[in-house]
DNA sequence: CTGAAAGCGCTAACAA
DNA sequence: TTGTTAGCGCTTTCAG
């Protein structure tokens, strides 16, 4: 059963052609007279031969492999960019090696590092501080970030993340909220840039913003933060969550703590998450393209290992999706931009003094 | 900036040593005298070197990569599935080689073929047929198998998809339910199981099953599927989907028809995906314990790369999660295996001769 | 404990 | 168009 297979040699030897002739042959790098390529390919099927990748890449330099670091496969954003990063991949005949780091700060730079030995070129998801981005450059090798570097020139996608939160809170302001808090995660990248989007939107409106933070990405982590904003002394009638993940778990915890879910609170989140829509109510989130990013990431890195210098930000556009979880406050009229009174409470703003001791 | 990686060669040179002192060093094979070894060691970190895993694998014959190969990473059993070989592989210091072969017949064979040519063994997630087994075989590397194989004695995990339809059907019987319909995957190599599940179940309460079939295994086609199944003439009073993706996009679609859930009905899927949590009502299901799965297919693989021999089929519990997608019918008091009668339509069993026409 | 030498399977000049 | 040859970077006998 385990019989060896048969090397380039072999196959030369059936056709009485020498070795190069035979890889030439399989490479495509020449053409050939009727009889040879006749014997070759007959010799080649005879038995069965099979380039062996490893001895090849070992002499080119080229794996045809792409490392794609990421996070968390679980997490809906992540897969999808797995998804598109794959199809983009196979279309140019590369393969995938990928590696869950699982949120692990230890873990990552040592996986990254193995690595990087074993392929061509590397898309990287990582919470690392900016200046970190250092030794991803010294690897040599080329890479994709997800996220802009402040002070390295490094390849990059992403989505507009200021944007995007600007549209998720407009859209709030639009429906009349005006008790807005932010359940972020401040160990992303992307942490400042959506609560600056809000805030700054926010602020225009002469609102400030009630600022939280999850302890993980994840939806558990949403219900576990929620208790502590709604029956805290800020009283938010909406708020905005770092991911649909966190909104997914936010939203579930208030439920069981009596929320009436949108009528007394509105949600959103960020990502879109295919789940965001069969959850009920639907989740209104802004549509961050993760599938694209995948998509843009790997043409990126392709087009950098074909000699391309590429230093750049690539920026996705945001795309808000309302659905089910946000709706008009019930008890404003004025579409925006008007001086906000909530009926509950005398004398707007917010830090109402809390009634929940 | 492209400075050549240093080579085995360059690290013996500064230490004044033989080269294979130095990859006897590097891979611990052997004990040194203490000058030696520090000399060894300053040169290689002086020279930054890193062995290169290619030349390594040329001669060895081993990669430590293990290969991948799954439907659709999108689908959350699948991620799971990754996950958990994800974390045994980094345990055993093995890298996962990802190929998504996206539910296509036609592209998974020749991509599995090129994936064993970079691997030392691989993990497949497939809908091939039984007999194409055989060709996996050929490949004469290690291979763990998601689903037994009837024909072929071939290392593979699942979970008990007849004993879990058992339960739900059990589990729906129980609470009154008697019109039950199954929305199943004819593709899948576990659609049979389930549904032979549900249907003796079914059978030993005198009971036929109602069959319908998804074209494919996703929310979006649980909703296509929905109106046909509830609008029909069979009017099903619970249904069971062929997993949790479907379940959901077939509960947003009934609520979008009128029908009230669980009150009109109650859903049930298989899986236990994350999100079935967050969904309203949340999804009563049966958990096949899918990172599990993941986690013992790599176990295997691993066990046998390393020598031991292994034919069998592991098959794990799966575990009923009553959420709140079930609720036993309003009109019947006994709790199971009494004789069904349902007010809606005189003289029980089925096929009342529908009155949808 | 250390070193010299022979390749792993293949590609890439260079010759013929 | 075809063949010869010299390695890629490393491990692995086998001698010292």
């Amino acid at each position: 059963m385990p019989k060896t297979q048969p090397t380039i040699r072999d196959v030369a030897a059936a056709a009485g052609v020498a070795v190069s002739t035979v890889s030439k042959y399989i490479n495509g790098t020449q053409r050939f007279s009727g009889s040879v390529e006749a014997k070759l390919k007959a010799a080649i099927d005879a038995l069965g031969y099979r380039s062996n990748p490893l001895a090849r890449s070992m002499i080119t330099g080229k794996t045809r492999t792409i490392g794609l670091a990421i996070l968390d496969i679980r997490n809906p954003h992540f897969t999808n960019i797995v998804k598109g990063a794959n199809r983009v991949a196979l279309q140019h005949d590369y393969t995938l090696l990928l590696v869950d780091t699982e949120e692990s700060q230890e873990r990552e730079r040592p996986l990254i590092e193995a690595l990087a030995q074993r392929v061509d070129g590397m898309i990287i998801s990582s919470r690392m501080p900016d200046d970190a981005v250092q030794w991803l450059l010294e690897l040599s090798k080329p890479v994709v970030l997800f996220g802009r570097s402040q002070q390295f020139p490094i390849a990059s996608v992403g989505t507009d993340g200021h944007l995007a939160a600007s549209m998720l809170a407009r859209h709030l302001l639009n429906l009349g909220h005006r008790r807005i808090a932010y359940l972020g995660f401040a160990k992303s990248r992307w942490n400042d840039e959506r609560r600056r989007g809000i805030a700054d939107c926010l602020q225009k409106a002469g609102l400030q913003l009630d600022v939280h933070d999850a302890e993980a990405p994840s939806a558990i982590a949403g219900e576990r933060a929620c208790s502590a904003i709604l029956l805290g002394s800020s009283q938010p009638d909406a708020v905005i969550c770092y991911n649909d993940l966190i909104a997914l778990g936010f939203m579930k915890e208030a439920r069981e703590l009596g929320f009436r879910l949108p009528q007394d609170l509105s949600v959103v989140g960020f990502d879109n998450v295919s789940y965001a829509e069969y959850a009920s109510p639907a989740l209104t989130t802004v549509d961050l393209q993760s599938e694209k990013m995948g998509e843009l990431a790997m043409t990126k890195l392709i087009a950098a290992l074909n000699g391309s210098h590429d230093d750049e930000y690539a920026m996705l556009e945001p795309r808000l999706v309302v659905r089910e979880s946000t709706m008009r406050r019930p008890d404003t009229s004025q579409p925006a931009g008007v001086t906000e009174m909530t009926p509950k409470t005398a004398g707007g703003r917010r830090r109402t003094g809390g009634q929940g001791a």
